[in-house]
RNA sequence: CGGGAAGUGGCGCAGUUGGUUAGCGCGCUGCGUUAGGGACGCAGAGGCCGGGUGUUCGAGUCACCUCUUCCCGACCA
């Protein structure tokens, strides 16, 4: 059932609705598939951010803020990189308008031209290294560890809502090192916090891997990411590390005199994770009643429904209520009351659902008779009568029950829909019904984009972490040797 | 930018071969009855039918143009 809803985008409206919304733009403005995050959906990007900021900062790195504008000649300086940014920038060609001579309005003022086009940025490396090159100049100031917080611009052809937004809001990590080996331990190091997060925060399980050159950031030297997989069976790359080599550090001539007194280029990396999180999020747990948060980023933990006929009934039990909420709240658990009257009990769960609240209590006079509470749990479905003597600390375990069980149920679900596949008919296949396809590939950039040609299936990654098959083989489409597996997948 | 589909109250839709005052569901407002899984009754508010130009006695309906949205490609975190 979940596969069927997941697999068409419209089905998600309905959820997203509560999360996400499309700019309204004026007619006939250019900027298409720009998003109004609604505040519920804002929640859950700050504990997204929140989170994300404490790993970054426990692993060393410090907060700084880049400029939007990037003048267009910095853009050019490294080859690769203006390529693979070159067709989705955004320009700024001019600095003021002017009344319109007749009247209608206001136009560009055609004496405002800049002398040189200002691109907003579709991401921050040029800028940063423009700017490291006055930062560095010894031994000492490295490593330069720094993240960014920001919104960035990719004049995308066709847009996504969370998925492919023409701005979206990001974190990027920029860091400088005196050494290859330091650098790569470095984009190592972040891609596993990205794997951490996903695993234990959103309770989405990844793979950890190696993009291969043709899916690499352009730029980079190697490419690390996690993918996760959706209910319909494709794959999100949810989240990038790159090792830049010194391509960024020679193309802004960024160099440190060693302890030898010598000058050296330094290393780079960068690194990053986006709002399309939020929408990884939402398609790796909803199902057909809504969302389906994990306690660690929702907004709201719980959320409790007073069942009532009288005022009388209503004031004795919000009274209770706001008492279980202190002391859920003394606990660190986020409590919403919905003592809205205006609106009958099974309407409020069905809401509440949708916004995937983790757990529900309700109460009505029968459980303040019995000293008990309705108490369900959006991971399951389920209902049971819990006693009020203790319901917080009841409550408190169940949040790690339901991440814990959410996390199982996703992960599960990614074990089912992977497969080994060594004959091609089987790769067409099996593609088509949703899987992940550990295949031998022959390692060329010719082969992938066959198979991308006639299956639209792209290598999502090349395992490192505990998916590494290393074994010898023959590449599924073209029967070359192979020494490992690689995962195929159709993506977002 | 190619190939499809669609634009009608806030949302989702109907509207026949052109024909009087453009309907329905949800939502909204008011009053009442209800309340342990998306309540019901009554009374209301809300629409130059995406925009333009034609054809016609008459256009939501037909023609042409244009704008927008969605889906499929190319692009992509």
């Amino acid at each position: 059932m979940a596969k069927e809803l997941t697999s068409r985008s419209e089905n998600y409206s309905q959820w997203y609705n509560d999360l996400v919304v499309k700019a309204d733009l004026a007619e006939n403005s250019a900027v298409r598939g720009c998003m109004v995050i609604k505040p519920y959906g804002y929640a859950i990007w700050e504990k997204m951010q929140h989170t994300l900021d404490k790993m970054f900062k426990d692993t060393g790195h410090s907060n700084a803020y880049f400029p939007l504008f990037i003048p267009k000649s910095f853009l050019s300086k490294e080859a690769e990189h203006v390529e693979g940014f070159a067709k989705e920038c955004a320009v700024v060609t001019h600095h003021r308008l002017m009344n319109n001579p007749d009247g209608s309005g206001v136009v560009v003022d055609p004496a405002a031209r800049l002398e040189e086009e200002l691109i907003i940025r579709p991401t921050s490396e040029t800028i940063i290294w423009n700017t490291y090159k006055n930062w560095i100049k010894s031994w000492r100031d490295l490593p330069l560890l720094i993240n960014q917080w920001a919104n960035v611009v990719r004049w995308e052809m066709r847009t996504r809502l969370f998925l492919r937004t023409a701005e979206f809001l990001w974190q990027e990590g920029h860091t400088a090192h005196a050494t290859a080996a330091e650098a790569v331990a470095e984009a190592e190091k972040m891609v596993s916090v990205y794997a951490q997060f996903a695993r234990e925060f959103m309770a989405v399980p990844v793979i950890v891997g190696h993009k291969s050159e043709s899916e690499r950031f352009a730029g980079a030297i190697d490419t690390y990411c996690i993918e996760a997989m959706m209910q319909d069976g494709k794959a999100l790359q949810a989240g990038t590390s790159h090792f830049l080599g010194q391509n960024f550090a020679k193309a802004f001539d960024v160099q440190y005199a060693n302890k030898e007194g010598n000058l050296e280029y330094v290393w780079a990396t960068s690194w990053g994770v986006s709002t399309r999180l939020m929408g990884a999020l939402i398609m790796a747990h909803s199902d057909d009643n809504g969302l389906v948060l994990p306690p660690r980023l929702a907004p709201i933990h719980v959320v409790m429904v007073p069942i009532f006929k009288t005022a009388e009934e209503h004031a004795s039990l919000v009274e209770k209520m706001e008492a279980i909420k202190a002391d859920m709240e003394a606990k660190g658990l986020s409590v919403k009351i919905d003592d809205r009257d205006n609106l009958r009990p099974g309407f409020k769960f069905a809401e509440w659902e949708l916004k995937g609240v983790p757990c529900r209590i309700a109460m009505g006079p029968r459980d303040l008779a019995s000293g008990t509470v309705e108490l369900a749990r959006r991971d399951t479905l389920t209902k049971d009568s819990v006693p009020q003597e203790g319901i917080a600390d009841y409550v408190l375990k169940l949040m790690d029950d339901i991440q814990d069980n959410i996390y199982k149920k996703a992960l599960d679900f990614r074990q089912e829909h992977t497969i080994k596949v060594d004959t091609w008919e089987e790769f067409k296949e099996k593609i088509e019904q949703g899987y992940f396809l550990l295949c031998h590939w022959d390692g060329t950039t010719e082969t992938e984009l066959k198979i991308q040609e006639e299956t639209k299936a792209t290598i999502r990654c090349i395992p490192s972490d505990s998916f590494v098959c290393e074994e010898p083989g023959k590449c599924v489409y073209s029967g070359k040797p192979s020494a490992r597996r690689v995962v195929f997948a159709k993506a977002y």
